[in-house]
DNA sequence: AAATACTCAATTTTT
DNA sequence: TTGAGTATTT
């Protein structure tokens, strides 16, 4: 194998020969940066680096996959599998499972997530007598995820009572045997940080560490990275600060900022020149993003021609938005013979998606939400998932919670709560004191019954379990709780209540899949990989149908579309009402919609509209502030051109709109 | 225990 | 307007 310098930039080049030291590589939107990971990975394997000495960290599995994927396509699938290359959580994940011993914990933890997160933070407000009822969990939840991410509790609660309702949630996680997903990082940094002979291990192990998305990045995750680089200080950290969007959940973009006083001596190669876009689409782009303050100038240059003004539709209202954007989706793909997957549309949030699907409906247009129904997230599939939770980990009473009663056996919320407090009277996780005479004998008959069932059921699963493959257990589980008539009593259609029940064996394959491509494969392992793989399967009809793709700003970040729109420009979507009190917040939101923009292959379209339906009233609306900051690279729409596909009554619309919008800016 | 009625909140969500 | 979650009824 050789590399094919040719097939690289100058730029790209540095990139990919920088393998010793700090690098800092700062790749703007569509300039090749999988590309150039790719080749350095190649590049260092041919210089006779061993593939399990380099570590290469993503945020996501997909990202983490697509990365392999060509890493593979350059130095063959066997090499490739060797180099440990995951996301953080799932590296923080294998650690623990390795070393918390060294911290005094179990490493038979379950890892728990949001919906698990929020039930414990629950029982922990109400001890401390906050009815979860009148408070919202969340916040609560989302502070404590902070924390984790940003460190020192003490500091962080000014009220004693959410300072205890904090280490009360954290003791509960203790005595589920659980780590949730901050857990994970928080906890790997520890051992890291006060385990000497821990740290060299992995300093010895992963002697070049490689970061994507470094913009993203957040404290936790800094010191993490920064102790196993700390030794040789061979660190490649790959990012742009122009799109960072996860500033709400804790990132930070100090670190990719001051990535040279972090790691002295740091080489930096910047990637300017973009491939995905036309220089038009990337004019605006930059102009936008140029209004942003403390960053490293940057400026996208397309390798592709001038091609098309970014063009602005205004409508009327949000039907009348939603029917633009189909009518330019309809007659673009015919001017320029596309596919219905070259389009995507952009917006805010997901409430926004709605218009646009009704509308795509009512023209018989096929599409996708993306993001949307994440596989692991579905109930029938955390259910089956609690049953394999619970019998690797007794002390999951989280898991146990979810399905001692389901499917319905006749122990309801009281016996629960009396199971509960036996436990805890005992001092005893609530898995183990499921089969002491002394509980058993204060449960009414019915749920004495049902509590035995579900403890023999417990059993003959844990053991099948043991035994490979795993997957007939599961297989036997569905078949013995006779899910098929569960489901078809719990939905209303006999499609929904199919489509469940081939989720559950969708999961079923995954364990197959599993167990065959893993020697050691278990039940806990299984469980690891299904708790950090929220990402979504995609299903096979989405494959198959050519369709339009819908999703939100966030999640179209790493994407790109031949014909992309920006939906709903307007001041309180973008900026959010939300997310405009401070010049950081629009930074943030400007950013987003620098992403958005930047997906564009061929032509990018913006709107918005002058009133739209909200929580059932209809509000006027104005265009957002960042359409006026590139209002001199834009041009506006022409209803003429679009008026053979177009309801004629758009035309009339978007002319007066148009007039509309150029007297709002006046106004300005 | 399941079905139905009411109340309240509504940004983004890599793991 | 929609939905999630809870309270009330059957």
């Amino acid at each position: 194998m050789t590399i094919h310098w040719k097939k690289l930039n100058p730029a790209q080049r540095d990139a990919v020969k920088a393998v010793e030291g700090p690098v800092l590589v700062v790749a703007g939107a569509g300039t090749g940066k999988t590309r150039t990971i790719a080749f350095r990975t190649a590049h260092m394997l041919e210089t006779g680096i061993a593939p399990e000495s380099i570590l290469g960290i993503t945020f996501t599995n997909k990202a983490a996959r697509s990365m392999r994927e060509r890493v593979s396509g350059l130095v063959g699938r066997d090499t490739a599998t060797r180099i440990p290359l995951s996301t953080i959580h799932s590296l923080c994940a294998r650690m623990l499972r390795e070393d918390i011993a060294a911290l005094g914990r179990d490493p038979q933890f379950s890892i728990f997530d949001t919906g698990d997160q929020i039930a414990l933070i629950r029982t922990a407000m109400a001890e401390h007598g906050l009815d979860p009822r009148r408070n919202d969990p969340r916040p609560l939840q989302f502070r404590f995820s902070t924390v984790k991410n940003t460190g020192d509790a003490d500091r962080a609660f000014d009220d004693p009572q959410t300072l205890a309702i904090y280490n009360r949630y954290n003791a509960l996680l203790q005595k589920n045997n659980a780590l949730d997903f901050d857990d994970l990082l928080a906890f790997a940094a520890r051992l890291l940080r006060e385990r000497p002979e821990v740290l060299a291990k992995y300093q010895d192990r992963f002697r070049f560490v490689m970061v994507d998305e470094y913009q993203d990045i957040n404290n936790v995750q800094y010191e993490l990275l920064f102790l196993l680089a700390r030794a040789h200080r061979n660190i490649y950290a790959v990012g742009d600060e122009d799109q960072s969007i996860y500033g709400w959940r804790g990132a930070s973009m100090d670190h990719i900022r001051n990535f040279e006083k972090a790691f002295p001596g740091a080489r930096i190669v910047k990637l300017e020149r973009n491939y995905r876009s036309t220089q038009q689409i990337l004019d605006a782009s930059n102009l936008l993003i140029s209004r942003n303050t403390g960053r490293r100038d940057k400026k996208l240059v397309s390798a592709l021609g001038p091609g098309f003004a970014v063009r602005v539709l205004a409508a009327a209202s949000d039907r009348d938005e939603a029917a633009a954007v189909i009518d330019r989706i309809i007659s673009e793909k015919h001017k320029a013979h596309l596919r219905l997957s070259d389009f995507g549309v952009l917006f805010r949030t997901n409430a926004q998606s709605r218009i646009f699907e009704e509308a795509l409906i009512a023209r018989g247009i096929a599409y996708v939400l993306v993001g949307a129904a994440k596989f692991y997230e579905r109930k029938e599939i955390k259910d089956l998932l609690a049953y394999m939770r619970f019998a690797a980990n007794a002390q999951d009473a989280a898991a146990l919670d979810r399905i001692i009663n389901y499917p319905a056996r006749g122990i309801g919320k009281k016996s629960v709560d009396a199971i509960v407090d036996f436990a805890m009277a005992h001092g005893q996780p609530a898995g183990f004191v499921l089969r002491d005479g002394g509980l058993l004998a204060q449960l009414p008959d019915r749920t004495r019954a049902g509590v035995e069932f579900f403890t023999r059921i417990m059993d003959e699963f844990r053991d099948r379990s043991s035994r490979r493959p795993i997957a007939d257990s599961v297989r036997w589980l569905i078949e013995k709780l006779d899910f098929k008539t569960v489901l078809e009593k719990a939905s209303d259609d006999v499609n929904a209540a199919r489509r469940r029940l081939e989720n559950m064996h969708e999961l079923v394959s995954s364990l197959v899949d599993y167990e065959s491509v893993n020697r050691d494969a278990s039940l806990a392992g299984f469980l690891e990989n299904a708790a950090l793989l929220t990402d979504e399967r995609e299903s096979d009809d989405d494959l198959k149908e050519d369709s339009v793709a819908l999703m939100t700003l966030h999640s179209a970040k790493g994407l790109e579309f031949t014909v992309a729109f920006v939906v709903g420009c307007e001041e309180g979507f973008l900026p959010h009402d939300r997310s405009m009190d401070t010049d950081e917040e629009v930074q943030e939101e400007r950013r987003l919609m620098y992403v958005g923009m930047t997906r564009a292959m061929k032509r990018l379209f913006i709107s918005w509209c002058g009133a739209r339906r909200k929580f059932g009233d209809m509000v006027r609306r104005k265009p957002s502030r960042f359409l006026k900051e590139i209002e001199s690279l834009v041009e506006y729409d022409d209803p003429g051109e679009v008026k053979d596909e177009a309801r004629s009554a758009y035309a009339d619309i978007a002319k007066s709109q148009m007039e509309r919008f150029k007297q709002l800016f006046q106004d300005k």
